[in-house]
DNA sequence: ATGCCATTCTCAGAATGA
């Protein structure tokens, strides 16, 4: 089976991307992240006519996560146990956001997630980032030791390593690549989950973001901060893994490009 | 050409992204 994860910056913009997308990849299961609508205004019908069931969460102007699936779904569960919410710095209240959302699709059991940016280093966001990855690795720990295939996929908003960043000392002092953010990003890895590798479709390194701006995309200026990280009876079952960077090209984009894996199962 | 920031809410500009 395939399965994927994508960052689509507005599902109702990019449909026609994304159904062009799932005609041509044809993954089992995709996972999205940047909805930017509601769970009710998710374009289900026109998913629907491609074969995918879909189950979205989402509240409007910004994140939502949905997972499509071909292959039906199971114990479909919204937002983390414990997940922390933001509070501005304005706000009284503090908000749960809609960044994650958990399905079993098939023999697979997944989490399709969109973690914090953090904003900037010490700011409240970043502290809320490294909170939510805490939130992230408690729900892993069961499902990463299990025998059941498991993968936590999405836009992590981290790059795991310098070879992850087209340029180290551009990003120095930045969010996405503090030891902090790289260290709650292993200890997830550390309830049992492996970095399941895509190799790049062009150039040496398997970027999946390039930023709007400077034609970054077009030299190569990105960053690898979706992830795939897949427990032992996941990881071993892999057979292809890759980023498909055509998905960044053509007219109106996301700024991320799906990461596509092939499973023997 | 892969090409110089996008999206949403509210209605021109802020907020967010990374």
């Amino acid at each position: 089976m395939r399965v994927a994860t994508w960052n689509v910056n507005s599902v109702v913009v990019r449909l026609p991307q994304v159904l062009a997308w799932l005609g041509t990849a044809e993954p089992d299961v995709l996972c999205l992240q940047e909805l930017k609508c509601s769970t009710d205004a998710f374009p289900y019908e026109e998913i629907r006519e491609l074969g995918y069931e879909a189950q979205a969460h989402g509240t409007g102007r910004w994140n939502g996560v949905a997972i499509l699936s071909k292959v039906g779904f199971e114990d479909v569960v919204r937002d983390l146990p414990d997940q922390p919410g933001f509070q501005a710095e304005d706000s009284m209240i503090e908000v749960r956001e809609p960044r994650a959302i958990a399905a079993t699709c098939g023999p697979v059991r997944v989490w399709s997630v969109y973690v914090p940016n953090g904003r900037e280093v010490e700011h409240p966001h970043y502290f809320y980032k490294l909170k939510w990855l805490d939130a992230l690795r408690a729900a892993s720990v069961q499902d990463a030791a299990g025998e059941r295939p498991y993968a936590v996929l999405g836009d992590f908003n981290i790059a795991p390593t310098d070879a992850d960043l087209w340029d180290p000392s551009a990003y120095e002092g930045m969010t996405h690549v503090t030891a902090p953010e790289r260290e709650a990003l292993a200890a997830l890895q550390g309830t049992g989950l492996q970095d399941v590798l895509p190799r790049p479709l062009k150039y040496d390194q398997p970027f999946s973001y390039w930023d709007y701006r400077q034609l970054a995309f077009p030299k190569n200026r990105g960053m690898r901060i979706d992830l795939v990280l897949g427990n032992k009876p996941f990881a071993t079952a892999v057979t292809d893994a890759y980023v498909d960077r055509e998905a960044r090209k053509g007219k109106s984009p996301s700024d991320h490009a799906p990461v596509v894996v092939d499973l023997d199962l």
